[in-house]
DNA sequence: GCATGATGAGACAATAATGTCTCATATGGG
DNA sequence: CCCATATGAGACATTATTGTCTCATCATGC
């Protein structure tokens, strides 16, 4: 058994991760008490509170990209891609949306990677449309949206405990493809 | 023709909307700034940072009530009540947006009025249940996160250029219900 | 014109947050 | 045991934000 303790700095960004996705407002102070750390050793580990947020952001892009990728190692459709990517995004439900309502359009390179991974969520929904996965006549765009409109619900539903993050992502995913009325006689 | 021109009241609070929503940390400077106004009269108006913020939720919550009562007036269904209010929600995701993502856990009268909206939301969902409009076995609490995610896609659609918030409104109800997968054959 | 009320600009003080520093302690490896 | 490193506690200076106040200006209605 590794031990279960994490690293201080690691302690650090899963606080802030746990506090700024709930309030972008909270102090380092803050921060650093959920941490239980002290706050000196947040300031040795980040030399600022723009460098937290920062590195948050970048952590956050990168454990999804990593996730995303792991999930579809085995993939044999865009349309697999879309299903596996979904159910192993949930659970990093509090990434995505520490990314989204955080003003990070000063930090370029930041920006760019942000965009990038929704190009490529996008593009990914363009191949799924070609394998007849998606309706043509939708845009892509709306798609998308609704692609990380249901990932945030997936998320959401399991932090309240109402479901499994293995049952959100299965929900997520009817509910993308055939939505969620009743089925025709 | 009425003046376009807001009271200075009015100002504040639209820039409140539009920068905490984007930035929940901005300054009050950067709110009397965005809103055209002095920094003296914000707090002429608003006496803290807190009563804005408290403000703010409280019209938040009274224009999505009112929006949703007028758009429903003459509706004859559950079903007909979800579908009005979707499209007369998405033009106020900002409002919806400043609500879910600020910490007013710690105002009581706030948290107990937003849990009633939400309350009513899932109601409207069960109605609809019993109309058949929803698969009975799909759980309303997971239709009502999709049905509040969908509101915030609509939203954002609309924001970014891609759509009129009718088209956003007819995109989500239809995600809702059918889904966005390729017509079966 | 005059009075009234609202406003913008800016000075000011109080407060909160941030970033730096020191020192005592502990923890773990050698 | 000894040393190196990381840490917590807390003092401290700096800065940003907040909230108050005054005064000159402007618009509006009388």
């Amino acid at each position: 058994m590794q031990p279960v303790r994490l690293s201080s700095k690691d302690s650090i960004l899963e606080a802030a991760f746990v506090l700024f996705s709930r309030d972008a407002s909270a102090s380092l102070a803050e921060v650093a008490a959920q941490a239980g750390v002290g706050r000196a050793t947040l300031h040795r580990h980040f030399s600022s509170r723009d460098d937290l947020i920062r590195t948050l952001a970048l952590v956050a892009i990168d454990e999804m990209d990593e996730a995303v990728e792991s999930a579809c190692a085995n993939a044999q459709s865009a349309t697999e891609v879309l299903r596996l990517s979904l159910a192993a995004l949930i659970p990093l439900g509090d990434r995505h949306g520490f990314i989204t309502q955080h003003p990070i359009e000063n930090d370029a390179e930041i920006a760019e990677q942000f965009r990038q991974a929704d190009d490529a969520t996008r593009e990914m929904v363009e191949a799924a449309k070609t394998e007849g996965l998606f309706d043509a006549s939708v845009s892509s765009d709306w798609i998308t949206h609704v692609y990380n409109a249901l990932l945030y619900a997936g998320w959401e539903s399991v932090k309240q405990g109402e479901t499994t993050a293995q049952q959100a992502a299965d929900l997520a995913w009817r509910s993308l493809t055939t939505g969620l009325g009743a089925a025709k006689p």
